[in-house]
DNA sequence: AATGAATGAGTATTCATTCAT
DNA sequence: CATGAATGAATACTCATTCAT
C-alpha cells in the first residue's frame, strides 16, 4: 500500500517537475535568462513559487537542468546518427551534421537556450558551459586525429580544426534563429556539410552528401530516444 | 584666455571619461554586463557615480560603446590588412585572419565582451548585436559571390559558408579566452587559416600561408589605427 | 480544511493592509507626499519593502488610495446627512455642513491629505483630484440651478456659487490645520454655514441653524458607515 | 569711475537676476515645484548653474521670492483698489475681487505656482505660506470686526468669514487653471462678489457692482505698480 | 562673476529565496 | 507536498549643491 502511494505519488511528482521544466524552457527562450523572474516561471506553469523551489534549488539551477538536458539530447542524436559500423568519413559528418541541425529545429527554445542565452550568464555559470564545450570538443579533436593519423582528413591541427568546426554549428544555428525565416534549417545541412568536408579535406561528392542527408532524414532515430528531458542530476 | 581654459577643460574630460571606458571594460570582462554593477565600475575608476553619469547616459549606453569600439577596431584593420591592391585571394584571407587574431590578442577584454558578455544581455541589446554581425555577414557573403563566380573560391552557398566562417572565428577566440594557456592566440593563426582556406576550396601552399602571416606580424599597421577606444558617438 | 486556512490567511492580509495604509496616511500627513519615503512608511508600520509592495503597486498607488477613501467617506456622510425627504434647503446645507466638518475632524491625517498635501503632487495626480473636484462640483452646480429655478437660493451664477461654496471649506479645514487649536472644527459649522447660507440667499434663522447642527451631532450616522479606508479598488 | 562701473555691474546682475526669476516662474508653473529641476531652469535661462547659485541660494529659495512677488503684487493691486476714501463697502469689496481676479488672470503662471504648486511642497515652505495667509487673514478679520461693529457687515464671526471669503477665491481661481476656458476670469468677478457680497450680508445692487467693476477695468492701476518680481529679501 | 564638472546621499522598485500555515 | 506571504539586499539612476578653474 505504502509502496503503491508512493509510486503513484512519484509519478505526480515527476510529471509535475516535467511540466515545469518545459515551461520555464519556453519562458527562458522567449526572455532570456536576466530577463526571466521565478514569478514568470511559475505564473506560466501555473504553481506555486514554493513547488518552484520544492523541485528546483534556484533559477540557476532549473537553467542547468535545461543547458543539460539540451546537451544530452544532442549526444544522443548524433551519436546515434554515427554508430553505423560501416560508415564513410564524409557520410560520419553529414550525418552529425543533419542530426544536430534536426534536434536544432525541433527544439528552437532550447536551442536558443544553449547558443544565445547561456552565454554571458553569471560567470560560474559560464565556467559549466565551458567545461561542456571543452569536453566535446576533445571528443572531436581525438577522432579528427585518429582519423588523420590514417590519412582520412587532412588538418593542419586537430584541436584547432575541432574547434573551429563546432563554431559553424554555432554561428549557423544562431543567425537561423535570429533570422525567423521561413526556410527550415535542415535545408541548410548541405552547404554546412561541404563548408566542413572541404575544411578537414575529406573527400566527397555533392550526390553522396544528399544521399546521406536524405537517408537520415527518411530514417530518423526511433522514439527509444526521448525528445524530452529528464530530470537526471542536480548542478550544484 | 576663455579659449586655453576649455581646451584644457576638454583634455581633462577626455581623459575622464577614456579613463572610465578602459576600466567599465575591464569590470565587464571580469564580471559580465549583468554581473558588473555601475558602482562596480565607479569605484574601479575611482570617481563619483555622478561623474560615471555625467559622462555616460547608462551602464547599457557604455556598454554599447565599448562593443561599438571594439567593432569598430577590428574593421579598421582587417580593412588595412586586405587593402593591398595586388594579393592573392589566400593572402587576403590569411592576413584579414591574423589581423582579427592579433586584435584580439592584444584587446582581451573587448574580446570578451564582444564573444561572450554581449551575447545574453537584453533582447534590445542583442538586436543590435545582431544587426551588426547581419552586415559582417553580407559583406563577407557578397565577397564569396564575387569570387564564387570568378572560380577563386568554391562553396555550395555564400551565405552559410559566409556564416560558418564567422564562426570558426568565434570558437576559436572563445576557446583561447576560456583556456588562459601561454600560448598566443596568434599561434593558431596558421591552422585556422588553413581550415577556411580548405573549407572555401581556396588554393594554397603551407609555406605561402606562413610567409603571409609572417608578413603580417613583421609590418603590422602603424600608429594610424588607434588601439583605443574614441568617444565618437552617443548612442541615443 | 482549505477554506478555514485561506480564510484566516485572508484575514491576515486585510489586516495588514489595513495597518500599512492607517501608517501610511500618519506618515503622509506628517512629512507630505514628496516629502514621504517608502522606507519611511514602512519603517513606521514596522514592515519589509517587500510586504509594501506585495500590498500596493506604488507609493503613488497607495496615496490614492489614500485619497480615494477620504473622499468616498466624505460622500457617504454628506449623502446620509442630506438624504431625508422632508428637509428644508436651509437644513439641508447646514446638515452637509455640519457632516463634512465632522468627517474631517475625525480623520486629520486624511483631511490633511486631501487639503494640504494632494495638491502640489506629480500632475498626473492632479489631474486626477481635478476630475474629482469637477464631480462634485458639478453635482453642487446641478443642484444650485435646481434650487434657483424654484426661487429657493438666489445667486448670480450656480457654477461659480458651487466652486466658491466649496472654496469656503478648503481653507477653513486647512486654517484650522494649521493652527492646531483646541477648538474643535465642529465649532466652525455655525458661523460657516450661516456665512454660505447668506452667500446663497437661503431664508434662515440662526435659532434653527443651531437647532440642525445640535441634531446632526446628537444622531450621526450609525457604524454603518465605516470610518476606515476600505481597500476597494485597485487604481491600475 | 568705479562707481559707474559698478552701478553698470549692478544693472547688469539685476537684469540677470531678473531673467532668471522670469523662466523660473514659467518653468515651475508648468512642472510643479517637485518636478522642476534647477538644470531645468538654467536651461531654459541659458544661464549656468554657477550663475543660479550666484543670485540665488536654492531652489528653494528661488521658490519663495517667486511666491513673495506674486504676494506683494496681489497684496498692491488690492490696496490700490481700496484705497479711495470715499468709497462704499460693496464698492471696496467689488473693486477688490476685480483687482485680485485681474492680477491673476494677467500673471497666469505666477497664480499657478501660489494657488496650486505651494501647496504640498516642503513643510517648511508650507510654514512660510500659512503665515502669510494668516497675516492676509488678520487684516480681513479685522476690517470685517470693525465693519460689522458699525453694522455694515453682517457676519456670525469675523474670523471665520474671512478665511471663507478667502476660500472663494482660491478655488474659483484654481478651477479656472485647471479648465484653461477660453472665458477670461474677469468675467467671474461679477457672480463672485454677488456671492461674498451676500454672504457679508453688504447690501448692493446688481447694477452697481457691474459699474464698479466696469469702472475699476476702465481705470486700472498706473504703472507705478511695477508688474514684475523684485529681489526684496532672502527667505532663509 | 561665470562656468560646468564633480559629488554622493538618496529613491523607488525588483526579485530570488525562505518558511509559517 | 503545496501555497504564497514575507523578506531585504541590491540596483540604476537623479539632482541639489559645491568649488576649482
Amino acid at each position: 500500500m505504502v509502496y503503491r502511494t508512493s509510486a503513484a505519488t512519484q509519478e505526480r511528482k515527476d510529471a509535475k517537475r516535467r511540466h515545469i521544466v518545459e515551461t520555464a524552457a519556453k519562458v527562458f527562450a522567449a526572455r532570456g535568462y536576466t530577463g526571466t523572474t521565478v514569478k514568470d516561471i511559475v505564473t506560466a506553469a501555473e504553481v506555486s513559487v514554493g513547488s518552484f523551489y520544492f523541485y528546483f534549488e534556484s533559477k540557476e539551477q532549473i537553467f542547468a537542468a535545461l543547458y543539460d538536458a539540451m546537451s544530452d539530447l544532442m549526444n544522443e542524436h548524433v551519436d546515434w546518427a554515427v554508430e553505423g559500423p560501416d560508415q564513410t568519413v564524409s557520410e560520419r559528418f553529414t550525418r552529425a551534421t543533419v542530426a544536430c541541425l534536426k534536434v536544432y529545429e525541433e527544439r528552437k527554445e532550447l536551442a536558443r537556450i544553449m547558443m544565445i542565452e547561456a552565454t554571458g550568464v553569471t560567470p560560474i555559470f559560464q565556467e559549466k558551459i565551458a567545461e561542456k564545450a571543452a569536453h566535446s570538443r576533445q571528443r572531436t579533436e581525438a577522432l579528427l586525429t585518429r582519423l588523420s593519423d590514417k590519412g582520412l582528413v587532412k588538418v593542419a591541427d586537430a584541436r584547432v580544426s575541432a574547434i573551429a568546426f563546432e563554431g559553424t554549428f554555432q554561428t549557423v544555428v544562431t543567425d537561423w534563429l535570429w533570422s525567423q525565416k521561413e526556410t527550415g534549417l535542415i535545408k541548410l545541412a548541405f552547404p554546412l556539410s561541404v563548408f566542413n568536408l572541404q575544411a578537414l579535406g575529406i573527400p566527397f561528392t555533392a550526390e553522396e552528401v544528399r544521399h546521406y542527408i536524405q537517408d537520415y532524414l527518411a530514417n530518423p532515430p526511433t522514439g527509444r530516444v526521448p525528445p524530452q528531458a529528464r530530470s537526471k542530476r542536480k548542478t550544484r
